[in-house]
DNA sequence: CTTTTTGCAAATGATTTGCATTAAC
DNA sequence: GTTAATGCAAATCATTTGCAAAAAG
């Protein structure tokens, strides 16, 4: 099902708004800020205003297809990848990147549901130093 | 050794300030806000400044006596437990729990490794709805 | 035509900064 | 006595809100 049907199934509208941002942020493969979005989008859609590019993006991580995270020095990133995956995040330059590895949270998740927490999944941060920045 | 000497060992100064923050969020023993610290420490500090309850929480976290993390609203919130251990998000309420559970995150230690990484260490953090939100 | 979504401008709220004063050493 | 740390007030900056105008259906 693509973006707009999902839209409509819902009773919500396929704004160009939307369909553009979800476009480049697929395009894009990695992960970037609110900013960043709107600056990915300005030849295609001049004139987006901030405040829709945020309300775009939280409606987008409701339909899952974007994932938000943040970032060690307190920035939020949208992450197009919406499969299960890990990140490496940087404490000097604060950039995240994605880690194909296996994480057996399954542990984490049994103790939590003992509690009567109600698990949607789990994310695993591996925090460190970037190559970039190991000098 | 004591947060006295492990400033003075830094060169750093042994202000009541930074004693008593330290003390409180050890003897809360849960996740506060910068807020929350301030207003613990509130009756053993009068007109303690949030600058400086905020300076202070930045120095004990290089000093990896506590902890920095984000729950799912986005507020920061600090954590006194230095050991490794995981948490749960209700992405509902916000609260963020302990969780005493085994993860094996080694895999993707090696792999942010392989790619130039330095890992310091990897947090796995649980989303989903907390007992009391999940009606 | 009706309702949602947008863009704008202004508000919010947590965190940071500059600087004079105070407290450690 | 020196220097680092504090408190205060103001600044910053990402994000949110209110509302009239525009676009979707």
């Amino acid at each position: 099902m693509n973006l707009a049907d999902a839209l409509h199934s819902r009773g919500l509208r396929a704004t160009s708004q939307r369909l553009v941002i979800h476009d480049a942020l697929v395009g894009l493969d990695r992960h970037v800020t609110a900013e960043q979005v709107r600056g990915a989008v300005a030849g295609r859609l001049p004139g987006v205003s901030l405040p829709t590019v945020y309300a775009t993006l939280d409606l987008l991580e409701e339909l899952g297809l974007v994932r938000r995270l943040r970032a060690g020095g307190g920035a939020v990133l949208y992450d197009p990848r919406p499969e299960p995956h890990q990140h490496a995040a940087c404490r000097v330059c604060g950039t995240v990147e994605d880690l194909d590895a296996p994480v057996d949270a399954s542990g984490a998740l049994r103790v939590a549901e003992q509690t009567g927490f109600r698990p949607d999944g789990a994310d695993t941060v591996v925090s460190g130093v970037c190559a970039r920045c190991a000098h």
